[in-house]
DNA sequence: ATTAGTTACGCATATCGTAACGATG
DNA sequence: CATCGTTACGATATGCGTAACTAAT
């Protein structure tokens, strides 16, 4: 039978040119790559090299052989690959969410329901968290109510509204914006805000809904904070986190008016994945 | 790096349900499959199987290693197949001829053109031929004249006409046929014949030329020989074969008239074979 | 008591590297 | 004479089978 390391060492004679070269390569002695390609074409049954005195090239056939190596190397590294992978996706629960605050609520959650599992969550925007869905890339989502009907089968995917989260802005007391009890997009559109990063489809939709505004991205955590203190620049909270931390102590919070800015998310699954299905129902309570 | 034995042992424990019954399929001692089973779980680096004090069994995992691994132990399988084939046809000279006539002149003066090489011929009917000529089943193909304008592109072969065969029916002296000078398939229809076997195209001809006639088969040369010697059933003969010999001395030779019955013999072989296309050509003096 | 799987031990063989050799440009 | 491939030889490692052990039915 054929043998995996000869294998190897033929690709790797196919790719140096000379016994010696793909000695170096694998870290071999130059007289085992000899015997191996004597053994092959035992194995073979058929003339793989033509050979003068000092010199050796693959023939024709040889080539072809190549071919096959190079073939059923690919696919044994990709068994292993894939073996690893499947395993892991067996230990993993996977979850794209459309925006960081259901996550806070639903990591602990399935970390209780799936005691011994790794949880492996992503934020992305909505396109990207119904990819995921679709392509099994994660066994649960979670997407605004707006999305579903348009996007989702009710036949296919079980959808579960579990959590609200209600935008606003803030600003210091002496800003312009100060003064109205509610606001809307419209009304918002041309001031300039401060944002974060890693915000899922809120990046998306504030961009949309306010097209005359320039976003001031802040990457990092610590920063957004101080220049929250330090600046007069609106920016966004929502009811997701507490406002009176301290950064938001000397500022006004302003809910947004629009229906957009209210979001109701929903709990997404395959409703035939047999594994998930009914404990991710039992999770949320329907 | 994996190993295909071990990948035969998964297999094998995979069909067989437990090692005792691998290791008996697999001619080897039962630990051998113990320990080969712990050495591919090592090499995963992942549990493939769910075990119990005297019970082991393929987990999800291991069931996907299996199918892996079945894939892997086709493909170099094949590996080895096709290498072989693939030298085979390297030093093989195929040919598929639509009568057997023609490869009695062909087959020698190839052997004289390709020294150290061997032939491989076969006579089948002409779309079986043609099936040859364009899956490379075969390099030569040989073609009556009327099959070739409507199936055979002069773009992608080469076709050179190279032997004549007339067909004649042959009759004792006191046979009803014995009177004519020549013959037309026409009136022949309604007789019976005997018909030898591996005639090729010859052999669908004649049944459609004449269909109410019956054809009487003899698949052993030495019996149909007997026969026509014993009987007075009409055969028939080629200007191929000596009409002189032995067996038809006694016997009428009545040429057919038709047009089909006039065969013009083509080689036919694909233009753009490099290795092949020139040598043909000069050995067809063209 | 039989069947299944794992572990331990010792031997046979396979495989590797070093060294020596032969050929070529 | 430097490079490349092959052959020979000895050490080591690998892999196998036998046998002994444990658990379960």
């Amino acid at each position: 039978m054929l043998n995996l390391l000869e294998m190897e060492q033929l690709a790797a004679f196919a790719e140096c040119g000379t016994l010696s070269k793909a000695a170096e390569k694998l870290n071999v002695s130059q007289p085992t790559i000899t015997r191996t390609m004597q053994h092959l074409e035992d194995e073979f049954g058929v003339p793989l090299f033509q050979r003068t005195k000092n010199h050796i090239a693959l023939n024709e056939t040889g080539m072809r052989a190549v071919e096959h190596a190079q073939k059923i190397l690919k696919a044994a590294e990709d068994a292993v690959e894939d073996v690893r992978l499947f395993d892991r996706s067996l230990h993993t629960i996977t979850v794209s969410s459309c925006a960081p605050a259901p996550l806070w609520h639903l990591l602990p959650e399935l970390s209780d329901a799936f005691p011994g599992m790794t949880m492996s969550s992503s934020v992305k925007n909505n396109a990207a968290v119904l990819d995921d869905l679709r392509s099994g890339a994660c066994l649960l989502a979670v997407l605004p109510d707006h999305v579903l009907s348009s996007h989702i089968s009710e036949e296919d995917y079980c959808c579960i509204p579990f959590m609200k989260e209600n935008l606003s802005v803030c600003v210091p007391p002496f800003h312009a914006l100060a003064e109205y009890d509610d606001i809307s997009f419209a009304e918002l559109n041309g001031y300039n805000f401060l944002l974060g990063t890693r915000l899922g489809f809120w990046d998306e939709m504030c961009r949309e809904k306010m097209p005359a505004s320039r976003f001031l991205v802040q990457t990092d955590q610590f920063t957004m904070e101080e220049v929250i203190r330090e600046s007069s620049l609106p920016c966004f909270v929502t009811d997701a986190v507490s406002y009176d931390r301290d950064i938001y102590r000397d500022r006004i919070v302003i809910p947004i008016t629009d229906q957009e800015a209210k979001i109701i998310f929903h709990a997404v699954f395959d409703r035939n994945n047999k594994k998930y299905a009914d404990v991710f129902r039992r999770l949320f309570r329907v």
